[in-house]
RNA sequence: GCUACUGUGGCUCAGCAGGUAGAGCAGCUCACUCGUAAUGAGCAGGUCGUCCGUUCGAAUCGGAUCAGUAGCUCCA
């Protein structure tokens, strides 16, 4: 694929940036498309990403329809035809700002604002259009071969609420009509992985309009739920944590003194009681302070691992809302590590080793961010540079790839973040290391050294999962509702061919129920293809128990795997040992 | 909260140039008692998110509101 840079050099794309080129030009082809059929649209940024590339447009007051998105799609594809040579020119900065001004281009004008002084300002044309843009780009427009307008939202200019919001029109490109279709059909089967879906078809969880963005666990979620959170407190007790519940609701002075009433009011929900004002915990570090400071603690207590499995209410605005992903109340696999000064590396390198270790238990490829400190935030300048210092540090000895999330730290300190993908590729934080030096200095925290004196311990808020309800959510989306053993709702499901056989299957089922097996027994007169239909594809089950004639007289079990369909018949302890083993191994 | 869109029985969806709702699946009943991805027949179930308005008449038009979807902002 042969590209033009803005000096004006013709040489073929690196093969890595292809498809970002691609992509780019695809967004100037659509800009240049929405400028012909709405004159009066100015433009503002047209990036590619790994989803496909989108240009926000001020349209003014015109509102668009999914006609009018295909009407762009079809006027990309006259462009495309017309074959335009897609050409850079260069222009010093004030020249740069007439040209975009004589176009009426005030967001480009905007951002060349925000250039340096002496920056030389590049420019690609094709046919009546120019855009601001330091390429590279296709050099003609029939380069773009397989395209789709993929829909429109709403984004601010600048990406800052403040802002006056734009029209973002999305588009999707491929190097090859084929890419595209696979796309697509990819997207299609996303769509049905996407764990609201399946939620829905297997009766994991469900929502109410009586209470937005408050999950209500339904039987089979709770038994997933139930499975994690087993999971979660052998892996605790294993690492030397011990385990606390705080209370809920608390007053108000103790968000006062924590610094939630200053910094995080608006998202916590209160109440009075008694004329005195009282909050709904949207974090649970306050409780594990409070138990903390309960007792006098000695160096020799250090480090002191505080865990809780807390359940925190936040009020999320509306339009954020998504599933399990973003959720108003959810459990917290929280944990506060209080210790000396000296031990931070260690805890914080042990507690990346634990989650690691549960995202590799279920495969999850997971990306790192160290978000730095925000802009409202409370503590010492020294403190923040120590705590940031301490965590890269970390880092650093772990050797672990990062980005850096500039300002988007906690407000009591700047914190590690793990983030997990969903089944359509958008990422989630989950796991998340927060160092935090202001929490024992607000309340006063301290423990004596091996001196007799007192010390201010420094503290650690983490969670491994993050959110249990978004962590199932992910797990949803990643097995397709295929959960392994250990964590399926329902472990075994119990078929027979006729009625004939009911007292043997009611036999088999009381067994399997007595070892402790999530089990059901469907007892319908279906035939057994229905059956079988039914718990394999709606119900998920990873093992169906087959009971007719052959099995009735042998005194054996037929047993029908969900993830290869094929069957074995042994005897009912023999079937037992092999799902015991497999859910107390966890595979 | 912002922009656009959506809201019909448990689920998935049709109906929408306005004249008081249809289907498939699920459920229930009956028959079949049948070996590994959906046996047949019948019954029951909604007043079309909610409220207000336009109209002789609204699921179909308008407004408000609630909820949801895509994204922005924010975040575990």
């Amino acid at each position: 694929m042969k590209v033009v840079y803005s000096n004006g050099t013709v040489d073929v794309a690196p093969a890595e940036e292809e498809l970002h080129i691609l992509r780019h030009s695809a967004a100037h082809i659509m800009a240049q498309a929405i400028q012909r059929l709405y004159p009066h649209a100015m433009f503002a940024y047209g990036p590619a990403n790994e989803k496909g590339f989108y240009y926000d447009v001020d349209l003014g007051d015109t509102k668009l329809s999914d006609e009018d998105l295909q009407a762009i799609e079809a006027e990309m594809r006259k462009i495309v035809k017309e074959n335009l040579p897609i050409k850079p020119f260069i222009l010093p900065r004030a020249e740069a700002i007439a040209l975009m001004e004589s176009r009426g281009e005030k967001y480009k004008v905007e951002h060349i604002g925000d250039l340096d002084d002496d920056a030389v300002i590049s420019f690609y044309q094709q046919g009546d259009y120019i855009d601001m843009c330091v390429g590279p780009h296709l050099t003609y427009t029939k380069g773009l071969k397989a395209f789709k307008v993929t829909g429109q939202s709403g984004a601010y200019w600048k990406n800052d609420k403040d802002n006056k919001m734009l029209t973002r029109i999305k588009g999707i490109a491929f190097p090859t009509q084929q890419e595209l279709d696979d796309h697509l059909k990819m997207l299609e089967e996303a769509e049905k992985r996407d764990h609201r879906r399946i939620g829905k078809e297997m009766g994991l969880f469900m929502m109410a309009d009586e209470a937005p963005g408050f999950p209500f666990f339904l039987p089979k979620g709770m038994a997933l739920k139930n499975a994690l959170i087993e999971y979660w407190r052998e892996l605790h007790t294993r690492e030397d944590y011990v385990e606390v519940n705080t209370p809920l609701i608390m007053n108000r002075h103790l968000w006062e003194t924590s610094g939630h009433w200053d910094h995080y009011k608006d998202n916590m929900y209160s109440t009075t009681i008694d004329e005195d004002t009282f909050c709904v915990k949207p974090m649970n570090c306050p409780g594990g302070v409070m138990v903390y400071r309960s007792s006098p603690h000695s160096y020799r207590d250090l480090p002191l691992r505080i865990g809780e499995l807390g359940l925190v209410h936040r009020h999320e605005l509306r339009g954020a809302l998504h599933g399990l992903f973003r959720v108003r109340c959810f459990t917290q696999d929280d944990a506060h590590i209080f210790m000396r000064r000296e031990q931070i590396t260690d805890e914080i390198v042990g507690v990346v080793h634990l989650i690691n270790e549960v995202y590799e238990k279920f495969g999850f490829k997971y990306s790192v961010e160290l978000s730095t400190r925000p802009e409202d935030s409370m503590g010492s300048d020294e403190d923040w540079e120590a705590a940031t210092n301490g965590l890269k540090t970390a880092l650093e000895k772990l050797g672990l790839p990062y980005t850096i999330n500039e300002g988007d730290g906690a407000f009591y300190g700047p914190k590690i973040d793990f983030h997990l993908e969903d089944t359509i590729g958008r990422t989630w934080q989950c796991g998340t290391i927060q160092l935090d030096f202001q929490m024992p200095l607000n309340f006063d925290l301290e423990y004596v050294d091996e001196k007799g004196e007192k010390q201010r311990p420094i503290m650690i808020h983490r969670v491994c999962f993050g959110s249990i309800e978004r962590f199932i959510g992910i797990l949803t989306e990643h097995f397709a509702g295929k959960f392994p053993v250990w964590l399926a709702p329902t472990q075994v499901k119990v078929l027979r061919v006729s009625e004939k056989f009911a007292e043997y299957s009611e036999e088999v089922y009381a067994k399997l129920r007595a070892a402790g097996i999530r089990c059901e027994l469907d007892d319908r007169n279906e035939k057994i293809g229905y059956l079988i239909r039914e718990a394999q594809v709606v119900g998920r089950v990873p093992y169906m128990v087959i009971i007719g004639q052959k099995e009735m007289e042998e005194g054996t079990v037929s047993i029908r795997s969900r993830d290869t369909a094929q069957t074995e018949t042994m005897s009912l302890d023999a079937f037992l040992e092999k799902i015991t083993g497999e859910v107390r191994n966890r595979i």
